[in-house]
RNA sequence: GUCCCCAUCGUCUAGUCUGGCCUAGGACGCCGGCCUUUCAAGCCGGCAACACGGGUUCAAAUCCCGUUGGGGACGCCA
């Protein structure tokens, strides 16, 4: 085709992905799209959207979107497509008439429910539940009940798939199906508008989930029956759950985009999926850049991997660390506004949300945490911790917060400098340590027993919320509600 | 049951192809310490693995065979 360039003599690298709609995009999902994707970026060549919707009851433009959606989250940006194979029933249709013509397929007129009963039979009796080919050699022609088309799936020899990821694995061709590529209601399979489109859309590299491997032999026949190239073929391990069962929601969330909602960047996420299976060396944090770089399918595990929330958490605060303040300000509005913050509101942090970013980034590890830890700056009145209250906001310590406050009220400017000189006059004249001052202000500041540095939180609140806050907490001190 | 694949700390992995440098390295988590105005972060230290059994070899985590264990597939799903 169009895709051999001379010079390098070999043919432009064209992968896809290739999902089928039948539900949101998936961590196991995204992780073959990114090797996809990365294969194409790392050899300069064309990563494509292909949408596997063959089946007609269970796809859904909704999970369409939601699959694009998470590919955009995760910024794996595609060149071509989406395609979807709704689109091409005409093209496989015509191609499986061929096969029928040139005595590569036949009709098979077992209904659903007796294939289903043969096969539960040979369960029982521990065969195999491979279908008996009954109708192999009826040389039905033009059957008036209702009839699926079925594949004559060469039963000599053997088929041997060279993997590029767990090298040569060999099939006898006696144990493939004779696979049905038209349903009797005429629309295609997936096996067969797979090869189909692979082959059309010159697919160089086949890399998609190892619970294909078995699909493999029986596709490659009929590429070669089709009289098309074959590809080359990658099959990724799966992902699984703790338990090592195959990752499923009972092991917590599993969707892309739920990864989103739980304050999780994009970037950490991508870095944490393309770790799991594939290393370089002992490098754990990878640019982007570094991922196109580095990437092959030499150092991709052959055995599944076992998904773990923690190292995902952990790189996660990693980047959110390494995050510039007016992006991840950006990235927290959303999880901000869900707290009751108005971004045009009176009630601001001094200096606005990436003012407030710097002190928080150190110590969280995702958005959502961040934003919890934003509250005391974006909402009036503070939120009380009430047991934080109950042990430090104490009658012992009203007395050196009423003298802070007073001599706060002309402090100027308020800042880190000008404020400390006067808390170590404090904690001298009334023999205090700081942690024995400084909790308690805390407390009275943010309505909670952690935050950033004391001096910060002033900073960040101004004077008059600083001096309005130690006043409430007095009151309190004072009068406690009952 | 049949077929296919896989097997290094709890987890992700380096090392395996090209046997010796491996008294098996890194990371997450866990434990302890330091720092400290809280919570984190950071720093330092610790625990922890070549599934088992046979070969081959001067030498095996690395090669071969078997066993066991795990995963996947066996749909008119993809």
């Amino acid at each position: 085709m169009a895709h051999f360039d001379m010079k390098k003599g070999m043919t432009d690298v064209r992968v896809r992905f290739a999902p089928s709609p039948t539900g949101y995009l998936h961590v196991g999902g995204l992780r073959t799209a990114l090797f996809n994707w990365l294969f194409a970026r790392r050899h300069g060549g064309t990563f494509i959207l292909r949408i596997e919707d063959t089946d007609r009851d269970r796809s859904t433009d909704a999970a369409i979107e939601a699959i694009l959606d998470g590919l955009r989250w995760a910024g794996l940006d595609w060149d071509e497509g989406p395609h979807r194979q709704s689109d091409r029933w005409d093209l496989y249709r015509q191609k499986a008439m061929e096969l029928l013509d040139r005595g590569r397929a036949y009709w098979c007129v077992c209904t659903p429910e007796e294939l289903e009963a043969r096969r539960k039979e040979a369960q029982a009796k521990g065969e195999s539940l491979k279908y008996d080919c009954r109708c192999r050699e009826r040389g039905l022609t033009a059957p008036t009940q209702s009839a699926a088309l079925r594949f004559r799936s060469p039963q000599e020899g053997q088929t041997v798939v060279e993997d590029l990821i767990k090298g040569s694995i060999t099939f006898d061709n006696a144990v493939l199906d004779d696979l049905i590529i038209l349903r009797s209601n005429g629309y295609p399979t997936y096996n067969l508008s797979v090869v189909i489109d692979d082959a059309l859309m010159g697919i160089t590299h086949v890399i998609r989930g190892d619970d294909h491997v078995n699909n493999t032999p029986r596709q490659v026949s009929l590429f070669e029956a089709l009289e098309y190239p074959v590809p080359k073929f990658a099959h990724v391990p799966m992902i699984l759950g703790e338990d090592k069962s195959r990752l499923s929601k009972r092991h917590g969330a599993t969707s892309v985009l739920a990864y989103e909602e739980m304050g999780y960047l994009p970037q950490a996420l991508v870095n944490y999926l393309v770790r799991l299976g594939w290393s370089h060396g002992n490098q754990e944090i990878f640019s982007i850049g570094e991922m196109i770089e580095k990437f092959s399918f030499d150092h991709v595990q052959s055995s599944a991997a076992v998904f773990n929330p923690e190292k995902l958490q952990w790189l996660n605060a990693e980047y959110i660390k390494q995050g510039e303040s007016r992006h991840l300000a950006e990235l927290l509005l959303p999880f901000l506004e869900k707290q009751g913050y108005d971004p045009n509101g009176v009630v601001q942090p001094r200096g606005g949300i990436e003012a407030v970013v710097p002190h928080l980034r150190e110590r969280a590890k995702t958005l959502v945490e961040m934003a919890d830890w934003t509250v005391p700056y974006i909402v009036d009145p503070v939120a009380m911790d009430e047991a934080a209250a109950g042990k430090f906001l104490t009658p012992a310590i009203a007395p050196s917060l009423h003298k802070f406050a007073e001599r706060a009220k002309t402090i100027e400017p308020f800042s880190k400098e000008t404020l400390e000189p006067v808390v170590h006059a404090i904690l001298e004249e009334e023999q205090l340590k700081m942690g024995k001052f400084a909790q308690p202000l805390r407390v009275a500041l943010t309505g909670r027993t952690f935050s950033p540095g004391i001096y910060e939180v002033m900073e960040l609140l101004g004077k008059d919320r600083t001096l309005i806050r130690i006043g409430q907490a007095l009151n309190r001190i004072k009068e406690p509600l009952i």
